[in-house]
DNA sequence: TCTGGGGTCCTAGGACCC
DNA sequence: TCTGGGGTCCTAGGACCC
């Protein structure tokens, strides 16, 4: 069995922790710039403040039930999280520390799951005073179901699924769109299918899940039939990307000031990278202008660089970082309209062409059209996207409504070997 | 007026190799 | 007349997570 641990609510509960008074009182926890509600205690999500919205639009509930408002303080919620995680670690054989306040437990071999998902619940609020909920069952995506109803037993806590009933009628009263993995874009296009709760989902056909949410659907599907594709990563590797970004809170357009948070950004991510005692092979930079502003047109500046030698000297990535942002800045920033990606980015809806060798070579030199006329006649499409190996046979699948010919990045679950 | 920050994985095409 | 094919790496972009 694998166990989920959660903490309720966290950075509210950990507010509250240093400022008893506040019990049973309505806590939120504000993003960067204090934009957006990012945490909020129970009483404040009874009141009707959304997670993720901006402060302006919940003011008038903020003030009229008197909710205590906080700025984020990170350093504060990494060492309760500590706290909690040795905590875990020291009562359960194996945990992944999943997030800053979930971890999974490799549960099995244990008698009574029930009884030691009390226990940890027992002793990480009496050490810490953050409340935690466990949700136990045979994989890790059903350990996150039965974690959503272990949220909702106050009482206990603590929620075992593990009967093929019990599981069809869990499933059953959850909307799609609350599973692990499900997100708004697929929850959207499942509902219009008529796809509503978590039980529809896995009534699906398997390859219908493939075609339209890739192996990550599928793998979804059959965790929550029981069978385990996603397993406890006791050994966690090195960061595969490191990232620093803020949003202004007032528009910029001067190079200048940007020069300036963009070099204050490179430095951290230099630090955060030796932290990891890793190195850079690719640095980029992305600059955006304010997307809810619907006066000014929409800005999407990207430009990016691979290191001949990796590096984690801070020198050599802020000065990179700084000479993208002046090509960025000078080639997008100032003059391109909306939704144009700006950089080294060939535009998505190109035509191009390079079928075969010879034939390309005469296409060009001949006739452009008549060649693309051709290639649609025959794959049948009215936008060409032709390699320069041709049609190859991942093209030929594809004509065929079969699954892609990739395997190398495919786990055992669903090998397609052509 | 004011809308977060830091990550992951998968897909697909292109370049290149043998 | 015929058009190799299997593999890796790179990269952008789209989905997701907390």
């Amino acid at each position: 069995m694998i166990a989920l641990a959660d903490c309720n609510n966290f950075y509210a509960s950990c507010e509250r922790v240093f400022s008893p008074a506040l019990k049973n009182k309505p806590i939120i926890v504000l993003s960067n710039n204090d934009g957006c509600v990012i945490a909020r205690s129970n009483e404040a999500k009874s009141i009707g403040i959304r997670m993720g919205e901006p402060v302006f639009k919940a003011r008038k509930l903020i003030i009229e039930n008197k909710v205590n408002v906080f700025s984020t303080n990170f350093a504060l919620y990494g060492d309760m999280s500590k706290r909690v995680m040795s905590l875990l670690d020291n009562m359960s054989p194996d945990i992944e520390i999943y997030s800053i306040d979930e971890a999974f437990m490799d549960f099995s071999g244990i008698q009574d799951c029930f009884k030691l998902g009390l226990e940890m619940r027992d002793v990480v609020i009496r050490h810490t005073g953050i409340p935690i909920s466990i949700g136990i069952a045979k994989t890790k995506t059903l350990a996150k179901v039965a974690n959503h109803f272990a949220k909702r037993d106050t009482k206990k806590g603590v929620y075992v699924l593990d009967s093929v009933n019990q599981i069809n009628t869990m499933l059953k009263s959850m909307p799609v769109s609350k599973l692990w993995g499900v997100g708004s874009r697929y929850a959207r296009m499942l509902n219009s299918y008529g796809v509503k709760s978590a039980f529809d989902f896995i009534s699906l056909d398997e390859n219908w899940v493939l075609e339209k949410m890739t192996i990550m659907g599928l793998k979804i599907q059959h965790e929550l039939k029981g069978k385990s594709c996603i397993s406890i990563d006791t050994n966690p590797s090195l960061k595969k990307n490191i990232c620093t970004s803020r949003s202004f809170g007032v528009k910029v357009t001067e190079l200048q000031s940007l020069k300036e948070s963009i070099s204050s950004h490179a430095v951290r991510c230099a630090e955060k990278l030796r932290q990891e005692g890793g190195c850079a092979r690719y640095v980029s930079v992305i600059i955006k202008t304010n997307p809810f502003n619907k006066l000014d047109d929409y800005y999407y500046g990207y430009k990016a660089i691979s290191f001949n030698t990796p590096t984690n000297d801070t020198i050599d990535i802020v000065s990179a970082a700084e000479n993208l942002l002046k090509s960025i800045y000078k080639k997008g920033l100032v003059y391109k309209k909306s939704g144009v990606i700006v950089g080294d980015i060939i535009p998505q809806d190109r035509v191009q062409l390079n079928m075969f060798d010879t034939d390309q070579k005469r296409a060009k030199r001949d006739n452009l059209n008549s060649a693309v006329d051709l290639i649609n006649q025959i794959i049948g499409r009215n936008t060409v996207h032709i390699g320069s190996q041709g049609i190859s046979r991942k093209w030929q699948l594809k004509r065929e409504k079969l699954s892609p010919c990739y395997t190398t990045k495919w786990n055992d679950l669903l090998r397609v070997r052509c």
